[in-house]
DNA sequence: GATGTGAATTAT
DNA sequence: TAATTCACATCC
């Protein structure tokens, strides 16, 4: 360029400064000067207040005061940034810009529409987003740090530690399945093995590349949906495009890092999930922000990596829960991915073997394409599921300490004692860790409340402990009651420990292990533990849901939920479809093996055999499933029929949120288009408090997206004056497209 | 959210 | 009289 002695240029910047903060009308884009012009999308650090603070230089929405002055509130007390989009600059010196990160290309215009959607649908600042979702290490160093890291991708990653893979170019990468003889042909049996598609994934991958228009890939577990992923991901790779794949989990990304790592040795893969060291979190955001990773891999918070080729975004399990970010900025990871993708003109593949409602809604309407796997590679069958009446089971014993009595019925009892005589491996799953849920006095009626969350503290045995898994209160187990001083306190309920003991009991010799957020603390834990079930190790495995989920138990044949009643009777509407795909997932479990498939069992302990969700189970009929519930969300006018935002308000004392709470109803009443809207009376969530602080909330809904969005957009500005007067409240935060409410 | 201000409250 | 605590204003 020339032109050095011309005058300085204003910048607009993206600023790290919550919404909440009411800055700059709480977009966080607030204006600097500069020597030189800097490109949009430029990382710098500029001065705020006595701080200096990393930014990105942003254009300013030019139509935004179209846009803006559609709503109108009627609430005159915030400044209305729609007023006149004339009134610039009532600054009259603009502070200089700091320093500007050169060394890297500036983020796209791609990039930073999807932060400016993300922030706008999501109700937060673009600022505090967009810097939310850089690798932390960019928003400190230097240009002249940030030139040597960049020269050193150059070279190849240095030796990893051994848990997370790198983004490798190397020709060995690990080999992910346990010598499994007769393994199906999906497995990554050598080297880029190129294997024969079924005509299921054939089809499947021939429609996928008709058109952009997203797809669901519909597929039972063992049907092949990852060989479609390989597939869909070398014809992009071809093309010279990147690919973008995410995963619910960070235990599941080693997995299909390797599956893909191998099946594409000459290509660079780069992972990014909140396990990585922050060198690596920087060097492989790096790597796709500069084009050289083909291949992304990582969790919800991958859906913002950078990446100027993006060819194909595949959504593994899109159903999954996690998809869903649970604090800060609360997006959706697989929506944004069906925006980007959409925007970019690219195609998405959402995978799942029991869709979303949401997802499968829309494939019922024509948005979403269908590519369905309905059977299992090599002809395996799905396990027979067998509902087992608990109502039913000999009464087990005097007392009312139910916690007692045999976890397991006396058939499934006698199952598993097959399974572990004849050398093959069960699985129990037990939603709940710990020994017991609660410990109870007898004698006054005393339970072992946590004193500062709505919530027991939980009986741990193995350390002795009563701990609260909300605000982490651990303290050694009472010898007594504290309340009056008796000796007999006593466990209620059950958790894996106390499964894991009673079956040790009654399976005498066999090898058990368990498996839980407590016993996989350390780093790596989970993977060794993992480990000696694939070596044949284990005969009987007990977990919580972490079990569930995606790992690749070839000896597994019989499955078992021990009391999953429990999400049958829950006001969460969204529990039975939780609960069906997590027995769905489970089932999946058994069998993975083809040659045992015949005999493999999914056992379930239930009061209610009668109940339609055990029913479409039991026929593994996802379809019917979803059309039963579908019809409820209908009649009770739940999403995705209707679309939900929830404004949540925390303070020590309950009365102060909900005041704040009540007056911004009133509001929201006085906007425009407030007719179609409809607020419920703010309300405790399941869980009121934590760490002594209340929590309520209030839900809003609507029967249009498009009028949610607009009048959410209208009504922030009055929230963020509101909290003024209600100096109580210690955080608000609106959360669209809530899971829960 | 981070930071600085001044005033009110408390400790010594 | 010094030391904390707290409400409140500002941040381009």
């Amino acid at each position: 360029m020339s032109g050095e002695t011309s005058p300085p240029v204003r910048v607009t910047v993206a600023v790290e400064a919550p919404r909440h903060a009411a800055l700059a009308a709480a977009t966080g884009l607030l204006d600097y000067t500069s020597e030189r012009t800097l490109a949009p999308g430029t990382l710098v650090r500029v001065p705020l207040g006595r701080r200096e603070v990393a930014g990105i230089v942003w254009d300013r929405p030019p139509a935004l005061a179209g846009a803006g002055a559609e709503v109108a509130a009627a609430d005159a007390t915030p400044a209305q940034a729609a007023a006149s989009p004339a009134t610039q600059t009532p600054t009259p010196t603009l502070k200089p810009v700091k320093a500007a990160l050169d060394a890297m290309p500036p983020l796209s215009a791609s990039w930073r529409a999807l932060i400016d959607f993300a922030a706008g649908y999501y109700q937060r600042g673009v600022g505090e987003l967009a810097l939310a979702v850089l690798p932390p290490q960019l928003r400190q160093i230097d240009d002249t740090q940030l030139a040597r890291r960049l020269r050193r991708l150059e070279r190849p990653a240095p030796p990893a530690p051994p848990a997370v893979a790198a983004p490798s170019t190397s020709p060995a990468p690990p080999e992910p399945e346990p010598t499994a003889a007769g393994a199906p042909p999906t497995g990554a049996a050598g080297a880029a093995a190129q294997v024969a598609l079924t005509a299921d994934q054939d089809a499947a991958l021939e429609a996928f590349a008709l058109d952009a228009t997203p797809a669901l890939l519909h597929g039972v577990t063992g049907s092949g949906k990852t060989e479609v992923y390989l597939r869909a991901a070398a014809r992009a790779l071809q093309a010279g495009r990147q690919v973008l794949v995410l995963v619910p989990e960070i235990n599941l990304t080693p997995q299909l890092e390797a599956r893909f790592a191998t099946r594409f040795p000459a290509h660079t893969l780069a992972s990014l999930h909140s396990a990585l060291t922050p060198a690596q979190r920087l060097r492989h955001w790096l790597l796709a922000h500069e084009g050289r990773a083909d291949l992304v891999l990582g969790t919800r918070l991958a859906v913002f990596a950078s990446l100027p080729r993006l060819g194909l975004i595949v959504v593994d399990e899109e159903h999954d829960a996690s998809f869903k970010q649970q604090e800060g900025a609360r997006y959706s990871a697989r929506d944004l991915a069906v925006w980007r993708a959409r925007q970019l003109g690219v195609p998405v593949l959402l995978g799942s073997a029991t869709p979303s409602l949401e997802t499968w809604q829309r494939v019922l309407q024509g948005r979403y394409r269908r590519l369905a796997l309905p059977q299992r590679i090599g002809g395996g069958e799905l396990p027979r599921v067998r509902l087992v009446d608990m109502r039913r089971l000999p009464a087990s014993g005097p007392g009312a300490g139910s916690g007692d009595a045999t976890p397991l019925a006396p058939p499934l009892l006698a199952a598993l004692r097959e399974r572990v005589e004849r050398g093959e491996q069960s699985l129990l799953l037990l939603n709940r860790r710990g020994y017991a849920p609660v410990l109870h006095c007898p004698a006054c009626g005393w339970k072992s409340g946590c004193p500062h969350c709505s919530a027991w503290r939980v009986f741990h045995k193995a350390d002795r402990t009563l701990r609260c898994h909300h605000c982490g209160l651990t303290e050694r187990v009472p010898r007594a009651c504290p309340e009056c001083g008796n000796l007999d306190i006593a466990p209620i309920g059950r958790g894996t420990e106390k499964l894991e003991e009673q079956l040790a009991a009654v399976l005498p010799g066999a090898r058990i292990a368990r498996i839980d957020a407590d016993s996989t603390r350390g780093v790596g834990e989970l993977a060794r533990q993992l480990a000696a079930v694939h070596d044949g190790e284990v005969d009987v495995l007990v977990g919580t849901q972490i079990l569930a989920k995606g790992h690749d138990f070839r000896r597994v044949t019989l499955v078992a939920a021990v009391n999953p009643d429990g999400a049958l009777f829950t006001s969460d509407f969204r529990a039975p479809e939780r609960l069906f795909a997590l027995l769905m997932q489970a089932a999946g479990r058994a069998g993975r093996d083809a040659a045992q498939s015949a005999g493999s069992e999914m056992w379930i302990q239930t009061t209610s055999p009668g109940h339609a969700l055990y029913a479409a189970l039991v026929r593994h009929d996802y379809e019917a499933f979803a059309q039963a519930q579908l019809d409820e969300r209908r009649a009770a006018g739940l999403p995705p029929f209707t679309h939900l935002a929830l404004v949540r308000a925390e303070a020590r004392e309950a009365a102060a949120a909900t005041a704040f709470l009540r007056d911004a109803a009133v509001q929201l009443q006085a906007l425009a288009g407030a007719a179609d809207l409809r607020a419920y009376p703010p309300v405790p969530p399941a869980l009121a408090r934590v760490a002594d602080v209340e929590r309520v909330q209030m839900l809003v809904e609507s029967r249009s997206r498009p009028l949610l969005q607009r009048a959410l957009a209208a009504w922030l500005p009055g929230l963020v004056a509101l909290r003024a007067h209600h100096r109580g409240v210690i955080r608000w935060a609106v959360d669209v497209d809530p899971l829960a409410i």
